[in-house]
DNA sequence: ATGGGGTCTGTAGTATAGTACGGAGTCAAG
DNA sequence: CTTGACTCCGTACTATACTACAGACCCCAT
């Protein structure tokens, strides 16, 4: 496999070929030369081990709460080798999952204890309304 | 504060005035009568604490990871009732919630140690995009 | 009674991240 | 040398959750 066509590099990206070509439209891949000589518009792209972990990059950034905006930025950081931005931009992605990985905890014990009430005792009405009232 | 116009409905629910319009047409929020015998259309309608309540539930549902579509199925499971539902509805979100959670934190982690890599030694290139290669 | 601000209604636009599709071209196996 | 799968390209459509706006109407203070 040393060298894939669109298909196969979408299959080692866990993505479909519409989305690489997305990726492509967005600057976050880049979209290699089609191989000259062949009929008037030439032959099909091809794509390598290099595009296949750019890809992946892409898909692990965006697992982490990057904006694929986000990843262009780092895609560049990495290519100038700024360290310091990358650095920051890390730290504050770091702080926004905090924010929001408390946030799921709070909504968790809310529907915990909701799922609880409800649960328990079969008199009364069962507070969903109510669960989420004290926010 | 007996009742409110539209805009103070907004302003207790920490919405603006088009998301609340929004959520009406969404039948997430009822559409009170306009009173009658004003004008040719009637005068401007009137909202009370129950509508402060449901829209704040609304955006806590929201904070919890509901979609607006499930946060309806959750109104009208309160309507009904109908608590094994409301608990089986609630147990699927806290099982998406811990999976999210998860995530969060994988992701986390994989920054943290992309911030420190960076940030140790300033020789040797900023593993960025290689700091997500193992996913 | 009038002027400014809020309301009502319907429709349209935004942002994000895809997903689908038509029609032409290309490749590879049989 | 045909056939069927895949590629290319541009454009259009989807989902989610808003957000904006136009033009009419209404309400209240001055």
């Amino acid at each position: 496999m040393v060298s894939l066509t669109i298909a196969g590099l979408a299959r080692e990206g866990g993505v479909g070929v519409e989305t690489v070509r997305y990726y492509q439209r967005r600057g976050l891949l880049d979209t290699p030369q089609r191989p000259q000589g062949a009929g008037s518009s030439g032959g099909v792209r091809r794509y390598g081990p290099e595009d296949v972990r750019r890809l992946r990059f892409i898909r692990s950034a965006q697992a982490a709460g990057f904006r694929l905006e986000q990843i262009g930025d780092l895609l560049v950081l990495n290519a100038t080798d700024d360290r310091a931005q990358a650095r920051q931009l890390a730290r504050e992605q770091i702080a926004a999952l905090d924010i929001k990985i408390k946030e799921l905890n709070r909504a968790r014990a809310s529907l915990q204890h909701l799922a609880d009430e409800c649960g328990n005792g079969f008199d009364g009405p069962c507070p969903i309304l109510t669960a989420f009232d004290r926010s």
